[in-house]
DNA sequence: TTCTATGCAAAGACTTTGCATGCTG
DNA sequence: CAGCATGCAAAGTCTTTGCATAGAA
């Protein structure tokens, strides 16, 4: 994904387009993956870019608020912040702590209760947690 | 659930039955629920127990570790205690926060994709987010 | 220029830990 | 009586907030 289409995403969403917003999110946007905000502050020092913590929590909220991003919460001790926000699902490796995507049309839900009185469906998320060293 | 019943839980556990224990078992497994740490903590003073923060935490932990209880992850604030251990699935009203238990029954789920390799599975949690004022 | 974003440190919410004391087995 | 549980406070994590400065529109 290129500046300007992060720029134009950003723009589309009415958030305003800063040097840090585009740097984390070419960072994040870069490919499907699951990130906790430590591991994007570090990404981003990696690549040379300062940004502060308070920061990337505002920045990824603002992402996550305006669905460029999703959160996933599995870990009782942080948040992870998805890249892909198109719904799917998830294998949650509770050993390793691996987040790994599973695309939606590999699940099939059928649900036969209706829904609690006066609420509507906000999204459905499965996490199938697995044991092991993993792959 | 009477205080022997729950003493022979925890002893089947090979865990020591102490007068917090019980106590804190019988306010969780009175009935189907999902309470916070400082909610049971709150329970246990409405009872007229007392009991320090920190046991709440140590007690839920080792139920958990045991299966006498589940956790919920949920919200990204807190972890709650699900009384209900038997597998089961989980309406989430991300408006209120309240949680509401379907029944294993009552969800149909197939998954076309294998497990990541060398993992075995653990468990299958869905969540059905809803927004509204609920019931 | 006006409003929002950023950075830093301080504050906050939730959970864990260290250690002395008490109770279980 | 040995060992784990308890209570309290302190420490630790992750996240948010307050406020002054910098930057976007």
């Amino acid at each position: 994904m290129t500046r300007d289409e992060i720029a134009g995403l950003l723009e589309r969403r009415r958030l305003s387009v800063t040097a840090q917003r585009l740097e984390i999110a070419e960072l994040v946007l870069e490919k499907p993956q699951h990130l906790s905000a430590d591991q994007i502050l570090a990404g981003m020092r990696a690549r040379g870019s300062r940004v502060s913590k308070a920061t990337v929590y505002n920045t990824m909220k603002a992402f996550s608020e305006h669905g460029i991003v999703r959160t996933v919460e599995v870990d009782p001790q942080r948040q992870y912040y998805d890249s892909t926000s198109a719904p799917h699902h998830h294998f949650y490796n509770v050993d390793t702590g691996e987040l790994i995507d599973i695309p939606p049309e590999a699940v099939e839900l059928d649900v036969k209760t209706g829904l609690p009185a006066r609420t509507e469906p906000a999204g459905v998320d499965v996490v199938i947690r697995v044991r092991g060293v993993g792959s």
